[in-house]
DNA sequence: TTGAAAGCGGTACCAA
DNA sequence: TTGGTACCGCTTTCAA
């Protein structure tokens, strides 16, 4: 059986109540006893159970943590962040996948805001409505989207854009197709807005393929119309579209940067293992996370949270082997 | 205000226990209230707190899943595996990330265990006697790892090796190495087991290098050893070994398959999306994980388990553009 | 078929 | 400084 606080509180010839005061309200408790209760406690490898003591104070220790697809190589960057900065705060991290379903998103949300205390939602999928119901019933924060004044963590996405267009016009490129990642996605709808206003700014043409899944066969059914739309360099929605690209045009016989120079987006690790590298946007997955916690335990501290509600970190261009001069025919 | 079975009871002019019978044991209550019963919950959108449930049922519907790694694109398919043989019996799936901290891990189990019905320790780091501990507390499944008679899912590794070494010596390989993973990892020992059996069977011969980080820059450093070892296929412990070996081979011009050929373990989604493809043993993955659940749910159904607690899952070669035969000169 | 009451493992208040 | 008691939200006897 499970160690109690009854079963210290025997040990220790206390009542369960000082059992308690002594781990949680030292002060409150005299040295000698404190000392007994402890000692006690550590023989019997006693820890509470923190769902009996949600019930009661409210705050169970735990924070839930919601993403779309840990497959996405992207997510589990921003997981170890969370998990990082939660530790230190001594929370653990309750981790649900909703596999791309938002209906399963809203069920899991619902089962697990019942046994923390607040909730990251990492690039929800479920309606805006839906999210603002949750969010007045339970502490919430909001990674990569914004919806009213929930407090969000996002990245400067038409930043990262510009650099990339930066980056390409400053080669020679003047025609630059986009593989579109998902309608829905509202890092989609920030990127595009982003490109568009840089790609006019340089004075350059923009060719618009998909959307397409965010995924790597999304990439390589990509690749034949971005060909033929007779550009000299392509950028992805994200880093997994772009090596589907790179794939299909090795299958092709197709030189890149020679003959067409690749972008991504969101730098993870893969990025720069692949051959040739893939020159991409980098994201602070980490950061991010780190910051959603903090936003969140500041909600946590002060519910109608005076302070700050929104985080936007920076983006940084990491230049690889996939971008070069367009060909000189 | 969060609503709870008080509220719901108010509405539907019930007491609390006719609520709670309403909904978990309908044929108890009669139909018309049932219905009002119903209705009012579904009104008040209400679902019953889990983990004050959890307190007198015993049965959070919880499990609880640890994993040392995320990062490592092996395990996503596995959480994938659980979570959806998981949901499929209704329960919810509570992740946790050690970041490789044994420590971590300890502590990360005991908090869970509370909080869960059961346990998925995913290629745990913790001792055997840890381990052995914690089996005796709480329900518990392992994965990539035996200890005792602890239940558990394991994947054949020898008989992995051994249609690795035998798909290298058709082609006509003689000399072959091993870039080996990390001496405390069960999986590590399994495969070299398998490996040396068949390499001897095969009247090849064997260069065992490292071990190194499972981890790209592993392979990377690998690398080098591996071609003054003057061999002509390489088998690498894992997927992302190998991927570093790819891209040093590439660094230092070296044709692959052409002149050395590569082979790496598990499978994961990338190997097919590099270029070369990688040559790989398949592991189940996917199957891994619901095979532990359903473990797991056994273990809850029948606590002295007199079924099954072992399942050994097969291996698949994946033969794609990495090996092939020696060079001839 | 339904309701009242006890109790799961804790914490918090009040009184001693 | 400590113990008794009530209660968090829910389930489960036991009676009615």
């Amino acid at each position: 059986m499970v160690v109690t606080i009854k079963d210290v509180a025997r040990a220790a010839g206390v009542s369960p109540s000082t059992v308690c005061r002594a781990l949680s309200a030292p002060e409150l408790v005299r040295a000698e006893t404190r000392e007994r209760v402890r000692r006690s406690a550590a023989e019997l490898d006693y820890s509470p159970n923190r769902a009996a003591r949600g019930l009661i104070t409210g705050r169970t220790g735990n924070l839930g943590l919601v993403v779309p697809d840990l497959g996405n190589p992207f997510f589990p960057g921003v997981v170890k962040g969370i998990q990082a900065r939660a530790r230190e705060a001594d929370h653990a991290v309750f981790l649900a996948d909703t596999d791309e379903d938002p209906a399963a998103e809203v069920r899991l949300v619902r089962t697990l805001a019942k046994q923390v205390d607040g909730l990251v939602l990492c690039s929800p999928r479920m309606s805006g409505t839906e999210l603002r119901g949750f969010a007045t019933q339970t502490p919430l924060v909001l990674l990569n989207r914004r919806v009213g004044r929930i407090p969000a963590v996002t990245v400067d996405n038409p930043g990262g854009m510009r650099q990339a267009v930066t980056h390409l016009t400053a080669l020679g490129h003047r025609r630059i197709a986009y593989v579109a990642g998902p309608r829905t996605s509202w890092s989609n709808r920030e990127r595009v807005r982003g490109l568009r206003a840089a790609v006019a700014a340089a004075g350059a043409h923009l060719a618009e393929i998909g959307p397409v899944q965010p995924q790597f066969d999304g990439g390589v059914a990509a690749a034949d119309p971005v060909l033929a739309a007779g550009v000299t360099a392509v950028i992805a929605y994200n880093d997994v579209i772009a090596l589907g690209l790179l794939s299909r045009f090795n299958a092709r016989g197709i030189a890149v940067p020679a003959e067409i120079s690749v972008l991504g987006f969101d730098d993870i690790a893969l990025a720069a293992m692949v051959h040739p590298s893939l020159t991409t946007v980098g994201l602070p997955m980490e950061s991010s996370g780190r910051a959603g916690v903090d936003l969140l335990l500041a909600l946590l501290r002060d519910p109608e949270g005076a302070g700050a509600t929104r985080r936007e970190l920076g983006t940084h261009l990491m230049v690889r082997a996939s971008t070069g001069p367009p060909p000189t025919d």
